[in-house]
DNA sequence: GGCAAGATCCTCT
DNA sequence: GAGGATCTTGCCA
């Protein structure tokens, strides 16, 4: 399965497609990749825990761009957080990335996250060991600075939890973390 | 125009 | 286990 192949159809489905995947960022020389093992599916105007839930807004219109469409968005005023847009365009569909495993670019992590554990294991924390920001948001991951490659490796396993962090909406089992 | 809440993380007790 | 940091949005007056 290609990369654009896997960003199509149900959201659902688009998020367990990314577990396993690459993400990968290379800012002024330094790069830095995880394997994501942590996602979570967010709706349109039907998911009332969504952003996009109300429609579009100045902040979270890169929702309903095309598949592929980073949306990097604040969390409590403080963290980063990044999603990637599932369509189809103008649904508001996204994927929000929840966590991973480094692959590459450790020590630029646990510079950025000022730490060496715990880099890349909560939605800020992934965004913060990658580099990623609002100047981010908007752009592609088949071709932007964020990119998203080929799978590192198959998911033996795939387990589906309610999402977390939500006040409502807590039915959908829609948070997608991979075991093996 | 003001206010409350939020898809989080870190530190301190 | 509890609370603070810090800012954007949506709702209501």
């Amino acid at each position: 399965m290609t990369v654009s192949t896997a960003l199509e159809g149900h959201v659902e489905k688009v998020a367990r497609s990314l577990l396993g995947m690459r993400l990968r960022t290379e800012f002024e020389g330094r790069a830095t990749e995880v394997m994501l093992t942590e996602v979570e599916a967010y709706g349109g105007s039907d998911d009332s825990a969504s952003h996009a839930y109300r429609g579009p807004t100045q902040r979270n219109r890169s929702m309903f761009g095309p598949p592929g469409t980073l949306y990097v968005y604040r969390s409590y005023g403080v963290h980063w957080c990044a999603n990637i847009a599932a369509g189809p365009e103008g649904r508001g569909r996204a994927v929000l990335i929840r966590g991973g495993v480094p692959l590459e670019g450790m020590a630029v992590m646990q510079q950025r996250r000022g730490r060496a554990d715990q880099l890349t294991d909560g939605p800020g924390k992934l965004a913060q060991a990658l580099g990623i920001n609002g100047s981010h948001d908007g752009t592609n991951v088949l071709d932007g600075p964020v990119r998203l490659l080929a799978r590192h490796q198959d998911t033996p396993g795939i387990v589906a939890t309610p999402r977390v962090g939500i006040s409502t909406a807590r039915d959908r089992p829609w948070r997608f973390v991979m075991v093996r």
